[in-house]
DNA sequence: CAGTATCCCTATGGATACTG
DNA sequence: CAGTATCCATAGGGATACTG
C-alpha cells in the first residue's frame, strides 16, 4: 500500500511511511545513482526482486510523488523512471542513514549482495 | 524478527533492516529525547502501541545492540531502557529523515497524532 | 519489453486475558 | 509494574504463468 496521509507521531514516522517496503529505498538509490532507468534495468540492478514487487513498489513511489513514470508509446514498449524533486531530497536525507548502515555492516561483518549480471 | 546479518545491498539496506518495524524509530526517538525510560513511560509516550508490540520491538532493538535494558530486582518490578552508543548514532542519522518527514507532513497536510495522557 | 493475473505462505501486528 | 500467553486478521511478499 502507498503511504497514508497521517496522522503521524513525528517527521521520522512520516518519512518511514513512504520508504517502508522491502525495495523502496533501494529503488530510490538506484535511480539517484543512474538518473533515468528503464524497468528491465531496475530489475537487473535489484537482484532477487520479482516483477510483481518491482511494479508494485514503483507504483507506490509514484503515488507518493517520489518517482515519475514516463511511458513511450512504442513497440516494443519503453517505460522510464526517474526521481522527482521530492525523491531527490528524500534520497539526500537517507544519506546519513546509509553511512550508519555501512558502519553497521563492518561491525557485524555482513556481506554485500553479489550482483549477478 | 530482529535484523538479519546480511547480505545487504548497501548501507541504507542494512540500516533500514534494524529500524523497520512500526514502532522502532519512535522508540529510539522517545529514548533519545528523555534519556532513560521505564516500560510504562514508553507505553504512554506511544499512544496506540500494544504491550505485546512494545515488548517485542524493544527486545529486537536490544538484540540488535541499539537499546540497553536494565532490570531492577524490586517489588514492584522496575525495568529501565536507554539507548546504547549505536542507538544514539542511529538516531542522529535519522535526524535528516525527520526533517524531510516534517516537510512532507506540511506538504500533504497530515495531522499529528494526538497525545492523550 | 513491460507488465497482469493467480495462488499461496508467512511475518507483522492487533485484542484480550492472565501472572510473578 | 512489567510483562506472558493466546488467538486472530491482514498485508507483505514470493513463484509462476500469461499478454498487448
Amino acid at each position: 500500500m502507498a503511504a497514508r496521509r497521517g496522522p503521524y507521531f513525528c517527521g521520522i514516522d512520516a518519512a518511514m511511511d513512504v520508504v517502508s517496503g522491502k525495495w523502496k529505498s533501494l529503488i530510490l538509490w538506484e535511480l539517484a545513482e543512474h538518473g533515468v532507468r528503464r524497468f528491465a534495468q531496475l530489475r537487473r540492478g535489484l537482484p532477487g526482486v520479482s516483477e510483481k514487487m518491482l511494479v508494485q513498489q514503483l507504483r507506490e513511489l509514484e503515488e507518493d510523488g517520489l518517482v515519475r513514470r514516463e511511458v513511450f508509446p512504442e513497440v516494443p514498449p519503453r517505460v522510464e523512471y526517474e526521481l522527482t524533486g521530492h525523491g531527490v531530497s528524500l534520497n539526500e536525507a537517507l544519506a546519513a542513514l546509509g553511512v550508519w548502515g555501512v558502519e553497521r555492516m563492518r561491525r557485524i561483518g555482513a556481506e554485500k549482495v553479489v550482483h549477478t549480471p
